[in-house]
DNA sequence: TTTATTATGTAGTGTACGATACAGATTGTT
DNA sequence: AACAATCTGTATCGTACACTACATAATAAA
């Protein structure tokens, strides 16, 4: 899903020198590692390969910069919906998503984008868009686990919700233990840890 | 237990004129709030009611003040020795203390120092503190659970050091779901969650 | 060919920040 | 009383930053 389009191509005057996409993959790069406000102008031209003029002429700001990098990053890297296009359980929905992120977050040394997104962060702007993009990545898997509950998979009295807010809670934790140099090894312990609490279909327990 | 100890009152010369205790109190609550990056000098020092020359004097520079303030707060805010001292078992000492951070976590505006310190943070030096002091508290949390294990609460084949680190890890997702405006009783049911990954002990399966 | 429009590179602008120089104030020591 | 030592307030310093003014280049339309 794209949620930006680029605009349409002016008809008159110099054509830009550069590709757009291309240059907001490597801001996307340099403000992964380095966070909004450690990330400088200078740093950002340089891996763009632009200078200043032509990166507020193309993305507005900073601000916006960061805001588009961030979309991108849910587009390229963590799209859920693709993610899960074979996946035919909520259980390995979940355990796969947590699994991903034990195996690949210790690489890159800063953890998920999003889940570091707008902490300890000066821009209001920022910190909005990284809140509405994590609420957004949890009601992907509410809605993957309410279709389980649906599909007979989960109790039926299982709050979805709170499930969701769970696991997106393992999450988030994840990313800040990858940034402390923990293991993929470690973390996959955890999440093994974290799928213990998956709630088991009546194991022998009334429902009710 | 006191991590770093005041320097002896030196004999000669004028008398502080600021209480050092109260002042590192009042630098803390102004990092809590707003982080290492954002909390600025003037910040500080008019929360602390001094000049610069004085902070400097007193403290060395911004990096080793937000070092102490983060030990200060380790001390007063989230000394889990103190907290566990009358908690009989590791389940509740660990339930316990998940829940203590639900509830005022969502008071906080920032969630919990030590979970957020060194997050997008250009000080390598209080990168590293944070690493250190979040490794510390997740040790605690490990013997916890070791003398759980030995005294017969948890399985013996228990992984103290695996469950350790996940509920530590949820400890550090609840912070960011608090900053991102959780309320206390949604993050109750996240520790509740948590809490069914807990190891029984032995209901109804061989123990080897 | 002229004109309008947009992009580019150079070279800055203003500002906020962390940190400090300095002179004066306040103490203990001799 | 004279001196040494330490702290305090004022008034900066140098630097790094996000951002932009401006002249010029490159394109499409007239």
């Amino acid at each position: 899903m794209k949620t930006i389009d680029t605009p349409p191509r002016p008809v008159r005057g110099r054509p830009r020198s550069f590709n757009r996409e291309e240059a907001l993959r490597r801001a996307m790069e340099v403000f992964w590692r380095k966070g909004y406000d450690d990330a400088s102008l200078g740093d950002l031209t340089t891996a763009m390969g632009i200078n200043p003029p032509s990166l507020y002429a193309a993305f507005g700001d900073k601000e916006a910069l960061y805001v588009e990098a961030l979309r991108h990053y849910l587009d390229e890297k963590a799209c859920r919906e693709t993610f899960w296009a074979d996946v035919p359980t909520a259980r390995a929905a979940v355990e796969g998503l947590l699994l991903h992120s034990a195996k690949t977050l210790p690489g890159a040394s800063a953890g998920c984008m999003l889940v570091m997104s707008g902490l300890n962060t000066s821009s209001s702007k920022v910190r909005k868009a990284a809140i509405a993009c994590r609420a957004n990545a949890e009601s992907i898997l509410k809605k993957r686990i309410e279709r389980g509950i649906r599909e007979g998979e989960l109790p039926a009295g299982t709050d979805a919700g709170a499930l969701a807010k769970f696991y997106e809670t393992v999450l988030q934790g994840l990313s800040i233990q990858a940034a402390d140099g923990a293991s993929p090894k470690s973390l996959q312990a955890v999440v093994a840890n974290a799928m213990r609490a998956w709630p088991e279909r009546s194991k022998r327990r009334r429902s009710t």
